[in-house]
DNA sequence: TTGAAAGCGGTACCAG
DNA sequence: CTGGTACCGCTTTCAA
């Protein structure tokens, strides 16, 4: 049936043992033999069993990556830095390692199943991108998970997200509370006061934070923060667009947007648009991320630049124990403020 | 150390069979029996070895989706459908399967070596998104792989990618060629005879496809088919930006601009915009995929839109064993054309 | 309905 | 440098 690990020792007329030498490489071998072996390999079309290498050797070259948005570039450009390290020779058996992405779409749940799943599998390590969810129980629940993780020799990283003291993991933080600031500062020095604010969906951290830097901006400028100038919205175009309908219907009198991401101002600019107002001559807008097409989207759209790419690949390195962790396990990636074109004042 | 299997039942006082049937719930088992297995394996905080498992059951959980570009929503979108119908319940021992994303880069090394891992792993099943390099080399490589998959019981799905004959993959193709066909005759019914093409990146079977039916529609309109008007590109927005300027400075006189995508059409719009052009005033633009973003970044790019997530969701379904493949195991996707403010006619 | 035991396919330690 | 050989942890007949 299937070719094994003994067929190709028959075959090569040798023991199983330096089959499985040869092909891990980390065993000196005589030239010949394995010229002997890799023929046989060729000839037999032979190709390891993942499962049986795992098990015996108590390890496997699996990567997770958990996002929360699989078709969201925000993920996907983590996700693919990350990637990038992780790939190349130094793997077990036949060289490669495998990352293998798992879209969580967010919810808390499938985040804890993906984390038993990679555990199940013995992954080497695991990436969590993107904010957590504040949920008391869920995050009892993670912290609980991700150090059985630790403890097994699963190497966690988070990267995006915040901390998670004492579980071993390693956290590259996004500045989300200081790039939120100053965006919003950004607006208020252009002259604007009322900022209506779509933040992101309850219970995130990215949401939290991103929001507490809009409100520390206001109180440090002495503006007012009107309730009814923020609203909540999922991470999404759609939702967007719907809640600044809402936002415009509470507060016509607003100047100025900020959204929690670009995918959000993006609903927000088309719903403006839709509404025959003119950005920024009406209204300015700010976004968060910079993602590649949010300068052809909104082209007047000012947000914070988030490094993606290059923290996603020193996460990729540190899951890889390629690069050291920061000291004390966390570092904070700040973002760079894109200012483009919203500088009009209030209308 | 790590608990097993075998401590499980030492707890629950029964036979490691017996827990390893509670688990899988795939045999009858006495009701308090279930509780006592249940309750061990919580408060040991068991967790299934997944390698072992895999091993012994000579099959694993694990759903392979392969996409050329993870930063790319047109795959984010894809694979998040697949990924839906993966999960719930009716896997092995624990319920849950896992779909893992493996990110290509358009490289068809990385295709192949991905496959082979997925195959190390004795996947359930594999979907392979968009487009295939036609490299003939690759193709006899990745003809041979496909097989020894199905051979080996792996369901194979080709989801928006040309079926594979004789693999006995399942191929859910889009019509590339009908779409590229469509909107190049909307550009020439709008009376523009002056249209540059910017291709995707060479050796693709989307390019190729997609190029066809451009060049179906001018040879139909009785245009000739000027091979200054035609550039190739890889597929993402810098590109679209720079070869867009290379077509300007080949044929000044071009009315309109035909992109293999939407996200190189939004490049195509940028460099249009930076030269002091106007969309579709002076050079009308058309795109493909209609990725959810490019209403906003162009609002008169008229487009071509394929039912990405409901392919994925059929692609998930029949690598699930929950749908019936095709007839012939074959089947083309329609787009549908989506014309918005293109509507000018040549300048 | 439950238990006993024979593998599944490699790995790595111990000899030689 | 190479071979022999106990496991790795779970699944699955076969009996009871």
């Amino acid at each position: 049936m299937t070719v094994t690990l003994a067929d190709v020792a028959a075959r090569a007329q040798v023991s199983p043992a330096t089959v499985s030498r040869v092909l891990n490489g980390n065993y000196p071998v005589a030239a010949a033999t394995r010229e002997r072996v890799l023929r046989a390999v060729d000839d037999l079309d032979y190709v390891l069993n993942g499962p049986a290498s795992a098990l015996a050797a108590a390890t496997s070259d699996l990567v997770g990556i958990l996002v929360n948005d699989i078709a969201d570039p925000f993920f996907g450009i983590i996700a693919s830095a990350v990637q990038s390290e992780i790939g190349g020779p130094g793997g077990r058996a036949g060289g490669e390692r495998m990352a293998v992405v798992c879209n969580t779409g967010g919810s808390p749940e499938r985040e804890l199943t993906y984390l038993t799943l990679l555990q199940r599998q013995r992954a080497a390590a695991v990436v969590l991108t993107g904010g957590a969810s504040e949920d008391a129980g869920h995050a009892e629940a993670m912290t609980r998970k991700l150090r059985r993780l630790t403890e097994a020799g699963t190497r966690v990283v988070l990267c995006g997200r915040p901390p998670s003291p004492d579980t071993g993991a390693v956290a590259l933080a996004f500045d989300n509370r200081g790039g939120g600031r100053r965006l919003t500062e950004h607006l208020l020095g252009l002259g604007h006061r009322r900022i209506g604010y779509i933040a992101g969906p309850r219970e995130r951290t990215t949401t939290r934070h991103r929001l507490e830097g809009h409100r520390a901006a206001l109180a440090a400028h002495g503006v007012e923060d009107d309730p009814a100038l923020t609203v909540h919205s999922p991470y999404d175009r759609r939702s967007g667009y719907d809640t600044t309908g809402e936002l415009l219907r509470r507060a016509p009198d607003l100047t100025a947007i900020a959204a929690s991401n670009d995918t959000v101002a993006l609903g927000a600019c088309a719903a403006l648009r839709d509404k025959g107002l003119r950005i920024p001559a009406d209204v300015s807008v700010a976004g968060f991320d910079d993602l590649p097409f949010s300068i052809d989207a909104a082209p007047a759209l000012t947000t914070v630049r988030l490094p993606l790419h290059e923290a996603g690949a020193r996460a990729g390195r540190i899951a890889m124990g390629k690069e050291e962790p920061p000291p004390g396990g966390v570092a904070t990636v700040h973002g760079e403020l894109m200012v483009r074109g919203s500088t009009g004042g209030p209308r």
